[in-house]
DNA sequence: ACGGTATTTCTAGAATATTCGAAATATTGG
DNA sequence: CCAATATTTCGAATATTCTAGAAATACCGT
């Protein structure tokens, strides 16, 4: 990933109603949500989110997809991870001790594989 | 972490010049670059890095430190693992399958040190 | 085709960001 | 204290972002 893709997405969820606004459509993955029903959720008018949803979409973090009258925006989530592993392989390029942590402090959250889930802590 | 720091430090990180500024000083952990010689390092003029570290600072991302003449700025490792955490974890919270794959990837390039060392919890 | 619904585009004002020269501030050595 | 060095602050020009009302566009059911 290029520099400039990563600081399109950076700068997409550098704000607070798009970064709600991503978040939600992740928790409604792989469904997706509809542009009305986001803004709705969200409370924001509707021009606006359509605003954000653009720049969202821009940043490829976000796809859309016309269901008759609606259009249903998705997370782009292989997109997201992308972002996430430049970031974290930007600096562990340099510094390989320095993931090793973040990794760890993943694990609980998402086991790699196979165990069930411990999540619930 | 709550959104707002988040979002001051995905801000900082969006801007291209930053983001070199942060990866050369990841890349001069643990002693750290003068702001003078960082901003050889990126051909820009001091006064705007200086204003540039103002914003990674109050992002939290760096740190700072006189030492005679100079200020040596460092890369602050242990917020820019939260944020990257933060993000990870604000999509693995509602879908636990989606950090899997990112910390997968991770592996290779940050391989967990062979040893149990717990690095300090 | 028409009326209703869903979404985007147009537009514009206010706010914020970027850049850098010039001036100001802090620190050290003599 | 003075001169030299390192960095930041100030000021101003330019550019971008955010917001939302109004208008335009796309789609569906009848």
């Amino acid at each position: 990933m290029e520099d400039e893709k990563a600081i399109l997405a950076l700068a997409a969820l550098a704000q607070s109603t798009r970064l709600q606004a991503f978040r939600t459509l992740v928790q409604h993955e792989p469904e997706g949500l509809a542009a009305g029903d986001l803004a709705r959720a969200l409370e924001v008018p509707q021009n606006t989110l359509s605003a954000h949803l653009a720049i969202l979409s821009r940043a490829d973090l976000v796809t859309s997809e016309r269901h008759s009258r609606s259009i249903v925006y998705r997370a782009n989530l292989p997109a997201f991870q992308s972002i996430a592993l430049f970031l974290l392989q930007d600096c562990c390029g340099g510094r390989t001790e320095i993931c090793a942590p973040v990794i760890e402090s993943l694990k609980p959250c998402c086991p790699p594989r196979g165990k069930k889930e411990k999540l619930r802590a």
